[in-house]
DNA sequence: GTATGATTGTGCTATAATTCACAATGATAC
DNA sequence: GTATCATTGTGAATTATAGCACAATCATAC
């Protein structure tokens, strides 16, 4: 149990999150770091040091439970807290993430939506209301929101990040195809669709090499 | 110019053919290590041992020219060829994919969407017509195709691995959110939305720490 | 209650990734 | 054409990450 996590035991984590949670849906309530390597592809050390980041959760010539990892995981992962979102572009990233089924399941809460097209404004995606961009500054003063997800096109997404900012959002996840720069107090993760289909494409170049 | 491409590498790789692209619509014609590290947020040293794992592109006391290192590495990642691309799922997220910009400009060309809907199919997406799931065997024994994408509901994921596998597709987009098993032949590469969101909450949680 | 067997937690070792540092080299100015 | 300066390419050093191995410990059976 060290005070310091690395990167990578973190990118690790919500894969662990992901598989205690089938494992749960399938009845398992008990499980080995072996079994757990098995399935995740990983060592049955690696996962021993990984968990151990966080503290104990296991036990000798048992293993791990299975909800009581999954509890554990998800507090470290912040998911025991809600989260308010609010998606800025109504197009179908937007409404691809307002409607995927685990966001809600894990603490996430869409409240609104964003658009300028006014063919949108007014009409509601899964329940969530779609309201007129230039009202982003009075929803902001308003209402409390944690999370802003940049669903809009790439050449808007500076000048949003700008007005998100000002109105006290700190942090950000970006669908946009950019690299945003942004302040030192605000936290921004960016998904890059179009990275992991390059790297389906160097794989499939280079499958021959290795 | 090594022989061996570490995966660490292979994950920059598009983020260096993102920031290139960039470089390149603003006029830029050349840069130098330090430049682009500064940019992307890595050291020069980085990106000069990153490069020179593909052989040495640059000039000395010059640094490198935006297009011709873009041109290699969109070749590295095998964007120089045409990448044809079937997407199985016509909700939010395939339709997203379909209409995603960028994919086109990089080569990779959505031949057919197929749906289990009977409302969905008939329908064109884009300009991509949505074809019944119940013909996927007939259109991949007609067609050639590199990539599937699979943005249809968890649950029917394993079924459509295997009809695509049987059908002769290598190389799957996954937006489901499990980890697919697949045949050692068989390219997969996951997307999981989720993982990204749920760092995010981890760094909310945990900015305090640094 | 005791013995047995399984599995964790963890210090140490090995491997991988990153950074440093500098000689080699090519661009540029005069 | 020559001198100067910038920047690469790269071996060596450092740091980060993963794996090994085993003592400590807990579950389980009898």
């Amino acid at each position: 149990m060290a005070g310091y996590v690395s990167e990578a035991v973190i990118r690790r984590l919500p894969g662990y999150y992901r598989h205690l949670r089938e494992l749960e849906a399938a009845g398992v309530t008990q499980i080995s770091s072996q079994e757990l390597g098995e399935r995740m592809q990983l060592t049955p050390s690696q996962i021993r040091q990984d968990i151990n980041c966080f503290g104990g959760f296991g036990r000798q010539g048992y293993g791990y439970k299975v909800s009581e990892l999954k509890g554990h995981i998800g507090e470290i992962l912040g998911l025991d807290r809600e989260h308010v979102l609010i998606i800025l572009g109504a197009g179908n990233i937007g409404a691809a993430v307002a409607k995927y089924p685990t966001f809600s399941r894990e603490g996430f809460r869409t409240a609104a939506m964003f658009d300028v097209d006014p063919a949108k404004v007014g009409a509601e995606i899964d329940g969530i209301p779609v309201l007129p961009m230039s009202g982003l500054e009075t929803y902001l003063a308003a209402h409390k929101v944690d999370i802003a997800v940049l669903a809009l096109p790439a050449d808007h997404a500076r000048d949003a990040l700008n007005r998100l900012y000002a109105g006290g959002v700190r942090a950000v996840w970006n669908f946009t195809p950019t690299d945003l720069h942004h302040p030192e107090d605000m936290i921004a993760v960016n998904v890059h669709l179009s990275d992991s289909l390059q790297i389906l494409s160097y794989k499939m170049a280079h499958q021959a090499d290795e």
